[in-house]
DNA sequence: ATGAAAGCGCTAACAG
DNA sequence: CTGTTAGCGCTTTCAT
């Protein structure tokens, strides 16, 4: 045979005499359940050896009507963090079939939609996606997370923001990483709170200043002594001038709390400082910030494993996990 | 019809009493070259939007022979720099018709090895890779890159690091780097030389160094007077003590650079010091490092550029682009 | 234990 | 301008 001719079932077939039905069972490791003879299975595993036999996936795929393709979409452009849920959702694939095809979309909804839907057109079997944060006046529609016109609805899990859609959904404990602070400050004898936060409109900051603020509440705090900047969209400067009188702060994010410390410009390890994430970042820098880093890796996993969960079980409820902080 | 019953273009075919071949090339927008009456484009088109069809992409795969999938394989786990690469390569693929398969390998050449056979069966259309860096008494074989056994070669673009291998690449132009560096120390009348490197075997880091000591030695600076760190594998504190007489710095990544300055425990400001890349984590540092970012982003894009032109191009003489730093 | 044949859904060559 | 037919490569039912 010529070398350059291409290799498939039916060259197989014709060259060692069977039928490509039985060349497919073998190959597709179906010898025991259709019975094949140990002398004909070794006949073909030995030439598909020897000529260098590859299965057409695309054939095989068409044939099962998947594609063996998982979707993962990320609002933001990729930071650290994003990474490693990248990750962890790649290191839970790679024991199985599917493979991982990966977006990104600038924060923007727009671009997000338009993802989704080459997605879908594309006929991944499920989709991973951390949705993007929206301004304060804006309104993150899920419409295109439904998919609703028709047939075969894709499998979703959402992940690190809540949003109004059924499906499952990841979720770090937000509240918890604010009350934590919030109670590492108390029983440090802190008495004015400071906080610094982002306007936008996202479980995850919105559940992290309601723990934050509703600790010391409850601890008997008196809300004038708890200043909170950030939540809107005046200048920096106004903004930084609500901390002035504060002994201690929690940062919903490490990022925005490295910004404001550097812009108070006081002496700061006289501040007790919390923030939540880029632990990496916070080792190589000259202040003493403490950091909850979050379990983005295991993010990953669990929203790999969910997905090809609800992927065999597609009628059962619709879950919601709650990760831990380390 | 029944509700639940898939609309392909047969069905479309049927119900419209047209050929299934007609559907085809109104949908597939080959309507003028076969020179469709408008009237029937027109019920097709119509009677598609109508039953939300989406033409099955995997039949028209198998039929092209193409998946239409990009791989991108990475060494690394994914940090920052790869994150903006992948940005790159991203956003030039959204205009096209491709998509990104991504699998990183935790800088394991035999993980690597795994990935790329992986994505071969699935038959990505091409692969863009950034290799694993090897200590450095191992040897990095590009075998796996070869897939030298089969068929059809899977175009491949090498990004970031040089290995051997007839491929298109992609680099930054890691000697400029040290080049510059050293110039900016000379001019500004620096004598004592110190550069901190890392014990591994990667076009990049050689590169750099080498443009450092080369432009210093060229310019008359006595051997003597070059510090290096880090070239083998001997403990922190004996690195460390190798750069007591320095007063400019130069490190051949600025993650490297920033544990030397940390483990020195002098008065970082006596010194000047230059790193390359992980521009964002150094503008929220207390210390003055100038910095080269890479222009990872741009990088990304030429390697999509070039991997599709390659596609298109087998048999163009390979080709290497230097990207020059912003 | 194995083969024949139909089918997954789309496309292109050929025919008119 | 449109239809018929064959084919991409694999899987699976049905038959023997």
């Amino acid at each position: 045979m010529r070398s350059d001719e291409k290799i498939n079932i039916g060259t197989l077939s014709r060259l060692l005499d069977v039928s490509s039905s039985t060349v497919s069972r073998v190959l597709s490791g179906k010898a025991k359940k259709y019975r094949i003879s140990k002398e004909t299975e070794k006949r073909i595993v030995g030439k598909a050896g020897e000529l260098g036999f590859r299965p057409n996936y695309l054939a095989h795929s068409l044939n099962a009507g998947k594609t063996h393709n998982i979707g993962l979409v990320f609002a933001n452009s990729i930071d650290l963090f994003l990474g490693s849920i990248m990750e962890g959702v790649e290191s839970f694939l790679r024991d199985t079939e599917y493979q991982m095809v990966v977006a990104t979309c600038e924060n923007d909804p727009e671009l997000e939609k338009k993802e989704i839907e080459r997605m879908s057109y594309r006929q991944v079997d499920g989709i991973i996606i951390y949705p993007s944060a929206v301004g304060l006046k804006a309104q993150y529609s899920t419409d295109h997370l439904k998919l609703s016109g028709k047939k075969k609805k894709i499998p979703i899990v959402v992940i690190g923001r809540k949003v109004d859609l059924d499906s499952d959904c990841i979720l770090f404990s937000d509240y918890d990483a604010g009350r934590q602070a919030a109670e590492r400050f108390l029983s440090s004898g802190m008495k004015n709170f400071g906080m610094v936060t982002q306007p936008i409109k996202c479980s995850a900051v919105t559940e992290r200043e309601k723990g934050y603020i509703e600790t010391l509440l409850k601890n008997g705090v008196n809300i004038k002594n708890i200043h909170i900047a950030g939540k809107d969209e005046t200048p920096f400067n106004v903004q930084i001038d609500k901390l002035r009188k504060i002994d201690c702060l929690f940062g919903v994010n490490t990022g925005l709390l490295i910004k404001y410390v550097s812009g108070l410009r006081i002496d700061i390890n006289s501040l007790m400082l919390q923030g939540v994430g880029r632990e990496d970042v916070v080792r190589q820098l000259k202040i003493n910030i403490t950091d909850r880093d979050m379990p983005s890796r295991e993010m990953g996993i669990r929203a790999a494993e969910t997905l090809l969960w609800r992927m065999k079980n597609t009628h059962a409820d619709y879950k919601t996990t709650y990760l831990d902080w380390p």
